[in-house]
DNA sequence: ACATATTTAAAACACGCGTTTGAATCGTCA
DNA sequence: TGACGATTCAAACGCGTGTTTTAAATATGT
């Protein structure tokens, strides 16, 4: 195991530990942790095959260095009230966290590898996902049971609004995670900028009719 | 390359292809493709290690047999009409519809690896997910698309029944691909019969409630 | 029963992997 | 300038992989 330098905040040697979380993480979303190679990511980053262990001590921890911080980026780039008014309505709460949400997971290029890895993360967890979901899924589940409350009324019970909150999430991981499937049975669909806005309204329509719908035959 | 037997329709010689299968689809549903070892397979299958290589010509040949072969066995075990009255209203088709699929992906044990297997395929797609999309998904997404049409009334066009359809998809694969995350986050959910059958009474309930109050507002 | 073809077996091959090594280079402060 | 620690570099090590090879065992047909 390379040691580790004796000044992590130096900035002048944190150039080619930059070079390498940027090219690890391509290297990683475009292959998996396990189909990649520190030759390859080390090429990319013009780097020396050693630079991997010198900088991160193995292969595992620039992983977990990686997945940290795109899902650091992410979140900073697309939180979950994403260009609302301070006083918003229910409504468009769950809309922008619908919208904030596809944005997040389509989002490609530089620093924007989130969406891919943490899928390959739900097919193979790593020891780095129980992290993940304490400090930053947890949070932004919290967020949407709070708007799904305000849209089902007092009526609704714990559970009920859990199981409603995943049937909103689900929608919206869909079109990522199967992605593959849904290109080919629907070839005219598009993840550009309008075909994620055409989703986002789909989505929250759908969940927003189904609340309606909900909240209408509990109220008594 | 191995030659291939002459005679495949030999039943005698067929014991040692069985056996590789059940045992590669083991392997492969538990550590992917990539990582699955032609040793630890063909050691489960207590075959030597070049059975493989003589049955199946190589180790990705074995991994599309194996593939074809779990997505017709589930699908044989959990139709889509799956022990539904014949003259059934939308409703008990939609519910029947769910609860089949819910089953089928969740599913485990022997010659049921069909979940995990496409699970994986989704994050890292192969030669063989065209022939499967063609052949199995796109019949089952044309009875879902039914189901949805019966449901929504005449007055919802092909794409608006397009994407409820996978709405409704979309929270039965849900629990399945994210269940990492969903288990950390609410420990208290489980999948087993008792746990599936209330998660398909949900999102049947939940879908239901949308296409009642969408259906609604587009009658003219 | 024998000759032939098919299936199994053990060993080895060639290759790519993550990691380590030890020397060369660079930057910095006395 | 000179010395010293931090960083880079090329080369090699040890290991596990899929596959091939060659020989033995088994089943088949006459």
């Amino acid at each position: 195991m390379g040691l580790k330098p004796s000044q992590p905040e130096d900035p002048a040697q944190a150039a080619t530990r930059r070079h390498l979380l940027e090219a690890a993480s391509e290297v990683f979303a475009e292959v998996g942790f396990r189909a990649a190679t520190v030759r390859e990511i080390c090429q990319r980053a013009e780097a020396n095959i050693a630079a991997v262990n010198y900088h991160f001590g193995d292969k595992e921890h620039l992983y977990r260095a990686v997945l940290k911080e795109t899902c650091r980026t992410a979140l900073e780039k697309y939180p979950a009230d994403f260009g609302l008014p301070p006083k918003a309505t229910p409504e468009q709460r769950l809309r922008a966290f619908v919208h904030s949400f596809l944005l997040r997971i389509f989002s490609q290029g530089p620093g924007s590898r989130h969406g891919k890895l943490m899928a390959r993360e739900m097919v193979e967890p790593t020891g780095a996902l129980d992290a993940i979901v304490k400090e930053d899924v947890g949070p932004m589940a919290a967020v949407l049971t709070s708007i799904v409350g305000d849209l089902l009324g007092s009526s609704a019970d714990a559970d009920k609004k859990r199981l409603c909150g995943m049937s909103v999430v689900s929608q919206v991981l869909f079109y990522h995670h199967c992605r593959p499937v849904v290109t080919r049975l629907f070839p005219t669909m598009k993840f550009d900028a309008a075909g994620i806005e055409q989703l986002a309204e789909h989505i929250t329509q759908f969940s927003l009719a189904a609340f309606k719908e909900i909240s209408k035959g509990k109220k008594k």
